[in-house]
RNA sequence: GUGGGUGUGGCGAAGUGGUUAACGCACCGGAUUGUGGCUCCGGCAUUCGUGGGUUCAAGUCCCACCAUCCACCCCA
């Protein structure tokens, strides 16, 4: 009945113990590996002024058209939640003039993104990205070190079967050009054309190249691509690329088809894919966007930059089977009997925690058995044991559970004890 | 926004119109005095997503709604 209580959103998650510490793990390593290369952490507002995402992500795509969560707020702003990073961070950039300092800027950000969209595998409303971004070169080389950091990451977490595909959207004057060659190509052949794309046609014929239909596939096939469009400035930057991409030991796929969705992309347009994890397969995706900073009111300043599905990410993990720590056990736990020694257990462990030991105890006057049956669940090494008669002497018992033995020892001699053979067992 | 699948306790899962809704796991308690893991015993769904309808009788049939999963569009 009140049903909204207790379920949430459509297409959000809770993280749950268990699954957090692969989170953590994820995104510890997202931050060295980052750091090895030279890139700070920025973090932005979850908001940010509609007006933003309008401007940057672009007013035709779909993510502006019909998957922004948009609300006017109390001073009657106009409001969005982030629905990616790039803008946010471009405008932070602007905003904070970090173009003062030694260029380029490398940035990094992990966090959440919102899209209303319809949730499927791989896909949530509430989703997090792991995204870099640098500003202020054009260098070729930084296009290969963008994605060679993708790989290195995905990498090192041992994934396999990643294929990287890369591809050139060229700038706007070659977007131009080869707006106009594809729809004079498909001009005759528009009424073969699947439902959507006779819509794309005129508003965007770069999505009919990779449509799924197998019809605009084979009618497409000699469509004029982006590559062979491209000017022969955007020419030489892409072979360029694909050298240092070379240089550097990256296997890639020149997939003329792909195109991304956002109006910012120039030039280089790369994405990670893998199988298994869905329809979704697109573990990370990016490119350069030459434009955009422009558009956000700086001056004209090249910028490149990834985003990664951390979803999508633990989804492929999980589906290739890696393993990834979970959370940890208890060092001890304390048992108690009696009211007197439930008092002294609470103190002890206490004492312990700031010694730096994870400690468990009980909380709910549960029998001695029961006591032990939970420390049996916690998985500790050992427990220790308070009852009336060991207090009195300033004593507790020491529980080794793995061999069912245990010893008297006083509780001055613990930390000493529980140091020695939590060490020697690690 | 469109299409398809699913919806029984914390989880998995029987049940396909008829007395008290199997079973497994998990959880909680107990098997004489203060001792876990094995075993045994006991407890744990006034109720089958929600609301209507058909019927003498519905978890079981019909309708609607909701949720969830998958797919399309698109994207991470």
């Amino acid at each position: 009945m009140i049903r909204v209580l207790t379920t949430r959103p459509r297409g959000t998650n809770d993280i749950l113990p268990g699954e957090v510490e692969k989170w953590q793990y994820l995104e510890e390593l997202a931050r060295n590996v980052c750091k090895q290369y030279g890139y700070h952490e920025i973090r932005t507002p979850i908001f940010e002024h509609t007006e933003l995402f309008l401007r940057g992500v672009g007013e035709t795509t779909d993510i502006v058209e019909k998957e922004m969560y948009s609300f006017l707020d109390r001073g009657e702003r106009n409001i969005t939640l982030r629905p990616e990073g790039t803008a946010p961070t471009v405008r932070a950039f602007l905003e904070n003039k970090l173009y003062a300092q030694p260029q380029p800027t490398k940035l990094f950000y992990i966090g959440p993104m919102f899209r209303y969209d319809r949730p499927q595998a791989g896909r949530y409303r509430q989703f997090h990205q792991f995204g870099i971004e640098v500003f202020g070169s054009n260098h070729p080389s930084v296009d290969a070190e963008v994605i060679g950091l993708a790989c290195d990451y995905l990498e090192r977490l041992g994934l396999d079967n990643l294929e990287v595909h890369i591809n050139t959207v060229g700038c706007p004057e070659c977007r131009k050009k080869h707006k106009e060659s594809l729809i004079a190509f498909f001009e005759d052949k528009k009424d073969q054309l699947c439902e959507t794309c006779g819509g794309r046609l005129e508003k965007n014929p770069l999505r009919i190249l990779d449509c799924k239909s197998p019809l605009c596939q084979e009618l497409s096939e000699n469509a004029p691509t982006t590559l062979s469009s491209a000017c022969p400035e955007c020419q030489i930057h892409f072979q360029q690329v694909q050298e240092y991409l070379t240089e550097i030991g990256i296997k890639y796929t020149i997939n003329p088809r792909l195109v991304r969705g956002l109006d910012y992309y120039t030039n280089t347009a790369f994405e990670i894919l893998v199988q298994g994890i869905g329809a979704q397969s697109a573990l990370c995706g990016g490119g350069r966007y030459n434009g955009l900073i422009e558009q956000c009111g700086g001056k004209p300043t090249p910028g490149i930059g990834f985003a990664l599905g951390m979803e999508r990410l633990l989804l492929t993990l999980n589906q290739q089977e890696k393993s990834l720590p979970e959370s940890g056990t208890p060092d001890i736990f304390i048992a108690s009997i009696g009211a007197e020694a439930q008092k002294a257990s609470f103190k002890l462990a206490i004492d312990l925690r700031k010694k730096g030991f994870i400690v468990e105890k009980d909380y709910l006057d549960k029998s001695l058995k029961a006591q032990l049956k939970t420390a049996d669940r916690f998985q500790v090494k050992y427990t220790l044991i308070l009852g009336e008669k060991e207090l009195a002497g300033g004593k507790v018992l020491l529980r080794d559970m793995a061999g069912s033995e245990q010893i008297e020892i006083s509780i001055s001699e613990i930390e000493d004890f529980l140091e020695r053979r939590l060490q020697k067992n690690e």
